[in-house]
DNA sequence: TTGTACGCGTTATCAG
DNA sequence: CTGATAACGCGTACAA
């Protein structure tokens, strides 16, 4: 049996291939007892309208571009993995699919979204690890493409700290409050009894990881009333290693932290190496709740992605629309994820 | 400026449209001038084809559908991310784009495949972690959708060991062999010294568990001449917690082991947790390569995921054009990769 | 070698 | 509320 089809479908059915199709896109359109007719049939015969008759029909694609990260080196990377499950999940929820693609650097990625949308494969793109002034963003603007990110568009690195020329030229994006998960760590750990809490971030100049060192400072600041000691704010590469080393470092100085908040999980587990190493009683929190968080045991920052991809999705549906999104730039906050070692 | 269009570059190149479909699809057909001038105006209006159209009229959507699998709370997760990055780059030069999707559980996989493929949205699947008898490769395969699998389709948990019925049947797939790599694993550390190497893997049952174990086994015959001891063979869930209580038990029994050969990054990471706080000099090979060993200088053993991902798609593209596949299924050897602690 | 006619499956417009 | 007609953009026999 050949597969249905909007006449096949309104022949089974005794209608014209019209009434098919309002039954399935404006069911008030057509008489009850004509309806529940045809929409047997369409349940009998699993008729599905074609994609690409409908897309060539309505010039959308109802499919979302996506770039997928080069493998990244740490483990940080499965929050976009993590990310672009959601986004899969909200999209499809919608009647959406989201449409794969690589590249190797920037200049590849904009011949693969010219292909994309030249041919009409997709509606608009998801963009991450976007920054002020982003050569992509910009692009896509002047061409009129619709697109969202996630992740707000730091200033990029040595540019100035300013606002961007036209605040209200700035696009579409949805983030995570980062200062505000390190508030809450930090607070957290405070709770727990420690009073001399240390952060181990990146070096300064990342967007992100300065907003995560800013939230401890912040709760710092607040707590004990006055501004952290540079001695307590480490700043090194992510990884593992690294991570080890700081924390090392910190645990040998006189009267070392008693609790670390990290800027990611990669970190925190170099940490809790150090400590193991060292056989201190150091409370450790890492960023990201990555799944080598849960798998050792590690108190994490989780982030929202369920509510980020949603978010994205609302703004990107909107814009491909033609509408303004109701929130074109928002901040969501993140939770803590507590956990016992070796849980 | 509107979208170009075939009439639109027919025109602009003083020609009709079938003459611009030619130069594109059979250049051989058009006289060379006339091919220059309609390459200068597709190029000049960046004309692309619409996949939509070109769908509709060829009934191909050059497009695979690939399920995202629900967030994994190991770490091996990011071995099929790594996976799908690599499929995606090989779809994407043959100009094909992998589609994804969502399911919660097996039966909604089959819904959400029903949806994908009834609005003919993809021409196959890439499936992953099948087994005998797998309902989804039944039902794809009883309703002739193209379909190959990334990884052997193991017995189902239970079922008796014999080969598939029809061993005819059997679908296509492209695995890595786990029993070699887990062999190298032990040849290396071998060779590094060790004359006593355990072994730390998941229960008996899981196909790729059953299939490590047994590299480890019979390269430990193969050197020493006889089994290995039981007393060597530690059984856990995966997890850096489950492994290091494993290495815990088998650094505090006597004669304990100088080097462990584990089925999984997960497991490697609580194993050289387990050494540290013994301070014992244990070497510890993982599996899979996560980002995690790199991070944390953990030899491990390194599936070849852009091959694997090709072969799959020769497959599967194959299965699509109605033709057999040259090598129907296929299996690859891992490689080792060698690093040191901290490194 | 180039141009003409038709159909792929839908949706939108406009009569009835 | 229903049914005929056109059009979306492209590929492909077929005719010139």
């Amino acid at each position: 049996m050949a597969r249905p089809t909007l006449v096949s479908v309104a022949r089974d059915a005794g209608v014209s291939r019209q009434t098919v199709s309002n039954a399935l896109n404006a069911p008030d359109r057509v008489a009850p007892e004509t309806l529940a007719r045809v929409l047997d049939v369409v349940e009998r015969t699993g008729y599905r309208p074609s994609r690409a008759a409908q897309q060539l029909r309505t010039q959308r694609a109802q499919s979302l571009g996506f770039r997928l990260q080069p493998r990244t080196d740490g483990i940080g990377g499965t929050v976009l993995d993590a990310f672009l499950h959601a986004l899969t999940e909200a999209a499809q929820d919608v009647g959406h699919r989201v449409v794969l693609f690589t590249a190797a650097d920037d200049a590849q990625e904009t011949t693969r979204v010219e292909d994309l949308l030249g041919s009409r494969a997709v509606d608009g793109f998801v963009l991450t690890g976007t920054h002020r002034d982003d050569a992509r963003t910009a692009w896509l603007a002047g061409r009129g493409v619709p697109h969202t990110s996630f992740g707000r568009p730091w200033p990029a690195v040595g540019a100035p700290a300013e606002p961007p020329a036209a605040a209200g030229a700035e696009g579409c994006w949805t983030d995570v409050d980062g200062a505000a998960g390190t508030e809450t760590a930090t607070r957290h750990v405070w709770a727990l009894g420690h009073r001399r809490v240390a952060f181990v971030g990146w070096p300064a100049g990342s967007g992100s990881g300065d907003d995560r060192r800013e939230g401890w400072a912040r709760a710092v600041r607040d707590l004990t009333g006055r501004a952290p000691s540079p001695r307590d704010d480490a700043r090194v590469e992510d990884g593992a290693a690294p991570g080890r080393a700081a924390v090392l470092a910190l645990l040998d100085a006189p009267s070392p932290p008693t609790a670390v908040v990290c800027a990611s999980d990669s970190l925190a587990l170099g940490a809790r190496a150090a400590a193991v190493e060292r056989r201190a009683a150091l409370d450790v929190v890492g960023f990201d709740d990555t799944p080598v968080a849960e798998a050792v045991g590690l108190t994490s920052v989780r982030q929202p992605l369920d509510a980020a991809a949603a978010s994205v999705l609302e703004q990107l549906l909107a814009l491909v629309d033609g509408e303004q999104p109701p929130v074109p730039r928002r901040l969501l906050a993140p939770s803590l994820a507590v956990r016992r070692p070796g849980g």
